[in-house]
DNA sequence: CATCTTTTGACGGGTACTCGACAAAAGTCG
DNA sequence: CGACTTTTGTCGAGTACCCGTCAAAAGATG
């Protein structure tokens, strides 16, 4: 029960390190070290990385974690798009694919895009499927993360408990996890920004918002794997935007990319969706930017209440909206700084998405590597290995 | 590296199991787990319950967690009280002791009075100083949980960074852990009433409103320690309240004790405090009545986002307010459950504390505990019983 | 080029752990 | 009351694991 010790050691100081260094770190013998890095170099998640200075004998030969020895694949799955990718052990992307598809055509299609696609991806990476190690997949609506089932996803008919690992892994028999589309994506920005935070908050917003939340380092779901819903919270400023939850003054239905464009569209303006509003903000306009800075305000209404209940370190808005520029962040900042406590806002650190729509495929393949590096994987790879 | 496992599972089903039983449940063989078992047997954490029906042959004897083993002392300090208890293994409360005492005294008043009042305690529930086995303590303030610290609290004058541990442990040389009041509160309702839920919400409102959260089965406290304060969140209602943080409209300015004292001074009641206020409601005032279920209804406006935000399966509302009745929870749930999405709320339960005035001794009890019994702890006193 | 230093892989011994067997203990059944 | 059944504790054997030792390898040093 220890060569994941090992390894997770090599994996956390992610440098390269002698086995008398692993041997000091871990307390073991330099024998025993010798024979735990013999199994992961076996399995391929170590290699010699070079040989460091000599001391004034035999040098040393550095050892680190082999990004390449597997790979992963990534899958994001929206309401009229799909997004795949191949990506080594590290998160780095190999190959990456991306289509408009409506996920309203049901799981037979939409999961035969992905079997064709994965195909091709794992061909373009040079890569046979041996080397495919597990499927982290993102859905756009509530997912029962341990079944891998939706449930009763409002945009997605036919998903409604669906099975869909059991249908991936008639294709590839590797292990296949399920989550919401906007819980990975928080994944993917901690992996790619700030991979040592342990409460960091992620928020979408485009045609609707929600957030993703780790906490504790782990990712929180919630009892109903509903967690993060915030898009129906009611903004502070007074509103009667009717929502499409029933409610009034929904969040959604006042800073939502449709709800912002309709606003326009009331004062005379020609802007059709979401993306046209991007465009526009990025064009200059200035009615469409001060319309986003206020959805940014209202945005940040609601996220101060979340920075003063869940203290994260860090919140890190995406979506098509934090890609109009500072702008929308902006209206964020200005708000969240004002309404949350000192003590909440003093380590605070509120930023854009680094990934943009990587973002997903970024975290369902970080969520696969999660699994595949997880010492109790590494255990049973190494008994395998070794019967 | 097992010793724990046949104790965890001991402690998961709750009941007197035989060693075949275990053995079963482990794979381990009937030897090993007798073995295991004399080892648990001889820290005195499991003994015989009683024979088992015979089934033709000798009858298998029963085994169960043995609660009585060890205590723990609970401590759960409040801005002007104080409280102690000794429990025993199954977080029972085997004497007691409550006292007026101000925080602000500092750390060496008020832990010279924890450190006496737990003489009295053990000697009360007749147990030997080496039956100690850990110490809970909470604080009503930002406690950094790791170090035992308190950091800049602001209603404990020269606790900022006193390093309560090394304090407690010159008299008691036994593990200590330190937490925020409300989440020691949390966890005692947790223990109390949903021991297995692993999304809880609780709310203390009195003089102040804080929340303590328990997501994914772990007491979230943030990156600053500051999560669950939900005071100072404004609500939705307008209101040109002014809080002690500087804002406007904080639900603790609106909604909490003080506040509610304020509004029916106001409109000429003569209310002087919160207890003052919980007194007139219980006698039926309709004034007071209606007032506290407005602040709950203000509590429920912030209650309703919470659930949306971290999806808990239970609220727990406990402090001076809950204790009005059901006036105070009533207003809660009105507005939740208009509020919130049905997904979220639709096995949501929102219940009132059943510990009153103990949850936090409670808690404070159950954290202590859940390192005594943790399998680490086991396992590193099943090592030294056998050097 | 020889010697010295340091790392590396292999080998053997010791320890701890786990398992199955066996005899004693404790009831049941005829 | 004796035979049978089932559990319990003890014991010896097998095994896996971990450590220290040692010769060989690889480079530094003079």
């Amino acid at each position: 029960m220890k060569t994941s010790d090992v390894f997770a050691l090599l994996q956390r100081e992610n440098k390269p390190m002698t086995r008398a260094q692993l041997a000091a770190s871990t307390g073991l013998a330099r024998s025993t070290v010798a024979a735990r890095v013999d199994v992961l170099m076996r399995l391929g998640l170590v290699t010699p990385y070079g040989d460091a200075r000599s001391t004034g004998g035999r040098p040393p030969s550095l050892l680190a974690v082999n990004p390449a020895a597997r790979v992963v694949l990534g899958v994001d799955l929206g309401a009229t798009h799909a997004r795949a990718a191949i990506a080594d052990l590290s998160g780095e992307l190999l190959a990456e694919e991306r289509a408009d598809l409506e996920i309203a055509e049901g799981p037979d299609v939409v999961l035969a895009w992905v079997e064709t696609v994965a195909h091709r991806l794992l061909e373009q990476a040079q890569r046979p499927i041996t080397d495919l190690a597990a499927i982290g997949v993102g859905l756009p609506g509530p997912v029962e993360h341990s079944t891998g089932r939706a449930i009763n996803p409002p945009i997605m008919p036919g998903w409604d408990r669906y099975d869909v690992p059991a249908h991936v892994q008639q294709a590839f028999p590797v292990p296949v996890l399920i989550d919401n589309d906007v819980n990975i994506m928080a994944l993917g920005e901690q992996h790619a920004q700030f991979p040592t935070a342990r409460d960091l908050v992620f928020i979408k917003a485009s045609t609707g918002i929600g957030a993703g939340i780790i906490a504790g380092g782990e990712l929180q779901r919630g009892a109903q794997g509903t967690a993060g819903d915030v898009g129906h919270i009611r903004v502070g400023r007074p509103s009667d935007a009717l929502c499409r939850c029933g409610n009034i003054g929904c969040l959604e239905a006042v800073a939502a990319g449709p709800a912002i464009a309709r606003a326009l569209q009331a004062a005379g303006k020609p802007v059709r969706d979401t993306a046209d509003l991007v465009r526009q903000v990025r064009a200059g306009d200035v009615d469409a930017i001060q319309a986003v800075r206020q959805a940014g305000r209202d945005l940040g209404d609601v996220l101060a209440m979340v920075v003063n209940f869940i203290n994260p370190s860090v919140v890190v808005v995406g979506g098509a909206l934090a890609s109009t520029g500072e702008h929308f962040v902006a209206g964020i900042r200005e708000v969240v700084y004002q309404r949350s406590l000192p003590l909440a806002t003093e380590h605070l650190r509120i930023v854009t998405s680094v990934t943009g729509e990587r973002s997903g495929v970024l975290g369902a393949a970080a969520m696969a590597i999660g699994h595949v590096l997880s010492p109790e994987a590494i255990e049973q790879a190494s008994l395998e290995l070794t019967s």
